[in-house]
DNA sequence: CTGAAAGCGCTTACAG
DNA sequence: CTGAAAGCGCTTACAG
C-alpha cells in the first residue's frame, strides 16, 4: 500500500518506483518489471492528492449546469455526461458536476484557481452572467456548450442551427405542404435565433409563432397556430420538447398528424420518442458534442490550445410525424 | 496567494494562520482579526490537494450511475443532483458523477481506496452487481437509492412504495371506478414488485400486465390490456414514463381520459406534466430523498455512523388523469 | 494561546 | 539509467 513497501519488494529507490507508476521510458526493462510486480502484488495505488500537490493538476472537470428549474425535464442532460464521461474516464479524469443554485456562480472560479478543478465546461450560461467572461479574462481552461450570444474569444462547440432549419424547411416542402408555419425557441438565445434564421431562408412567408422550447410554451403556442392560421399545414417546432406539448393540441383540435399536419421538431433528444406519433426531427449529435467538449477542454489544459470552435453538421430523423 | 504571504501580513506564524482558515476556536480575537483581514487583502486560497493530503479527505463523494442506455429519458436525473447538490455544496464537497460503463464498475472503488473520493451514492444498482457488497465489505462510506433487493446491511433511502400504491387505489376507488388495472414496473425491482403488492393489497382483483417502467412498455402494455380486458375503467400505471406511452394508446382506441379511463401515474416527474390530460400521480420526493442521502452518506464519512434506512411518505398529486 | 518543526505521499531536477 | 534529496502546501502534535 506505501510506496515504500514497493520499492522494498522491487528492491529499487521510490523514484523508480514513481517513474514506473508514472509510464516514465527511461527505466531499464528489468526493474520496471520488479516494479510492476510489486505493484501488483502490494495492491499499491498511489495517492492522488500527493500527485496534485506536486504537479498541480487536479485530474478534475467541472460541467457547470443552470438550475434545477432549467434542468427540470431537460432529456439532454444524461447524453451530454455520457459524452463527457466517455473521454474522461479513460483518463482517470473526474467529471464534477455543478448545478447553479443562489450564489453560487463563483464557485468553478474558485475551485479553478485553488486547483480543484482544471477546467470546465459551461452549459446554457445566461448571456448576463460575469463568470465565463473573468474565466476567459484569468486565462483558465473553459469551453462552452453552443455559441455564445456575444462573440467572445472562447471556445465552443455547437450544431449548424441553421443547417439543421434548412433541413426541416426541405422536408416540409418535399411533402408538398405550402401553408408552413414554424414555433420558434427564446430569440436571446443563438439556437432561438439561428433555427429561425435559417428556417426564413428556406421558407420567406412561414408564419412565425414564439415559443421558449418549453413543452408548455410549444402548447400555447400551438393554440395561437391554429387561430391564427387555421389551414396551417406543416410546422417546424424548434424542439422536440415544444413538439411534445403542441401535438396534442393538434390532436384535440381534431387534426392529424402528419396527414393533416406534418411536424418537423429539433434535437432528436428522448422527447422524439414519447411523441405521438414518433417525431420526424432534426438529430443534434449532442453525445458526441459532448466528448468533443471534453477533448477540447482537456487540450487547453494540458497544451494550451488556442481558441476554436468546432461545428457538428445535423441530420434529419424521419419517423412518423 | 501562498500561505507565507497571509502570515507575514498579518504577522503571524503559517500554523495560526491556518488555525484561522480552518477555524479553529483556540486563537486570540485580535490575531484572527489580523489574518481575516490579511487572507481577504491577499485573496489568498488554500490548496485543497495538500489539506487532503495530510487530513485523508478528498472532499468529494461519487454518484454512481447506471449506464446511458438506462439513464436516457429517465426523468429523476436533474432532481437527484439537485437534491444532492443543495447538501454537498455549502460543505464545499464535490460531487463527482459515474455513469457506469463497459468495465468501469471498479473505478469508483478505486478512486474510495486511493483516497479520491470520501463515499459514494449508489443509483439503481444491478442486483447482480458485485460492487456494492466489496464496498461494504471494505467498510467504505455508501449509501444506496432505495432498498436493495436483498437485504444486506446498508444504508438506503426510499419512498414508502406500498402505501404509494394504496394511495393509487383509493384514488381509483373513490373515482367509483369498478373495473380497475394496473401496469407493473419489472418484478427483479424491490420499486416493481412493491408497487404491485401495495395495490393488489387494496384492488385484490385487479387486472395485472406487465411493464418496465420504459415508456415503450407502458404502450404495449396498453394496447394489451385493452384487448384482454375492453371495459377496464381506471389503472394504476406505476410510472409516468409509461403513462406518458400508455395515454396515446388510450385515444387511439378512443378512450376519453379520464371519462371513460381514469389513470393513477407514479414518481410525479416532470414526464407527468408531458402528458395530455396531465398525469394525477403519485408524488415521490426525489429531490428531498436525494439530499437525504448526501446527508447520510456525509455522516457515515465524518463519524461512521450505523447503518440505517429513511423511508419517505408518498403523496397524491391530483391532475387531470 | 502560539510557533518551530515534522510529516502527509508524491515528483523531479540534480548528481553520478 | 538510477538514487538521495528537496519541495509541493497544508495540518497538528509538541513544547513553551
Amino acid at each position: 500500500m506505501t510506496p515504500e513497501e514497493v520499492a522494498r519488494v522491487a528492491g529499487v529507490s521510490r523514484a523508480t518506483a514513481s517513474r514506473v507508476v508514472n509510464g516514465a521510458c527511461t527505466v531499464d526493462e528489468s526493474l520496471r518489471h520488479a516494479v510492476e510486480k510489486a505493484i501488483s502484488s502490494t495492491g499499491y495505488l498511489p495517492n492522488i492528492a500527493a500527485r496534485s500537490l506536486v504537479t498541480r493538476r487536479a485530474h478534475a472537470i467541472g460541467l457547470v449546469l443552470p438550475d434545477e428549474r432549467r434542468m427540470l425535464g431537460d432529456p439532454h442532460l444524461a447524453s451530454v455526461v455520457s459524452g463527457v464521461t466517455r473521454v474522461v474516464r479513460p483518463l482517470g479524469i473526474h467529471l464534477v458536476l455543478m448545478m447553479t443554485g443562489p450564489g453560487t456562480r463563483e464557485q468553478a472560479l474558485s475551485d479553478l484557481r485553488r486547483g480543484r478543478l482544471d477546467g470546465v465546461i459551461l452549459v446554457h450560461t445566461d448571456p448576463a452572467d460575469p463568470v465565463p467572461g473573468r474565466l476567459i479574462a484569468a486565462g483558465l481552461p473553459v469551453v462552452l456548450a453552443g455559441r455564445p450570444l456575444q462573440p467572445v474569444p472562447i471556445t465552443y462547440v455547437d450544431v449548424n442551427q441553421t443547417a439543421g432549419a434548412a433541413l426541416a424547411a426541405q422536408r416540409l416542402k418535399s411533402l408538398g405542404r405550402t401553408r408552413i408555419a414554424t414555433i420558434t425557441g427564446p430569440q436571446d438565445t443563438p439556437a432561438g435565433q439561428d433555427r429561425l434564421a435559417g428556417f426564413l431562408a428556406e421558407v420567406p412567408d412561414a408564419v412565425v409563432v414564439h415559443g421558449d422550447f418549453t413543452g408548455q410554451s410549444g402548447a400555447t403556442a400551438m393554440e395561437d397556430l391554429i387561430s391564427t392560421c387555421p389551414d396551417v399545414d406543416g410546422v417546424f417546432i424548434t424542439s422536440d420538447l415544444m413538439a411534445n406539448g403542441a401535438i396534442p393540441v393538434l390532436h384535440r383540435h381534431g387534426r392529424k398528424v402528419p396527414d393533416d399536419v406534418a411536424i418537423v421538431g429539433f434535437d432528436d433528444s428522448s422527447a422524439a420518442l414519447t411523441c405521438e406519433p414518433e417525431l420526424t426531427t432534426v438529430r443534434q449529435p449532442i453525445t458526441d458534442m459532448a466528448a468533443e467538449m471534453a477533448r477540447q477542454l482537456i487540450r487547453q489544459i494540458t497544451e494550451d490550445a488556442p481558441v476554436t470552435s468546432v461545428i457538428f453538421e445535423p441530420s434529419l430523423v424521419i419517423r412518423g410525424s
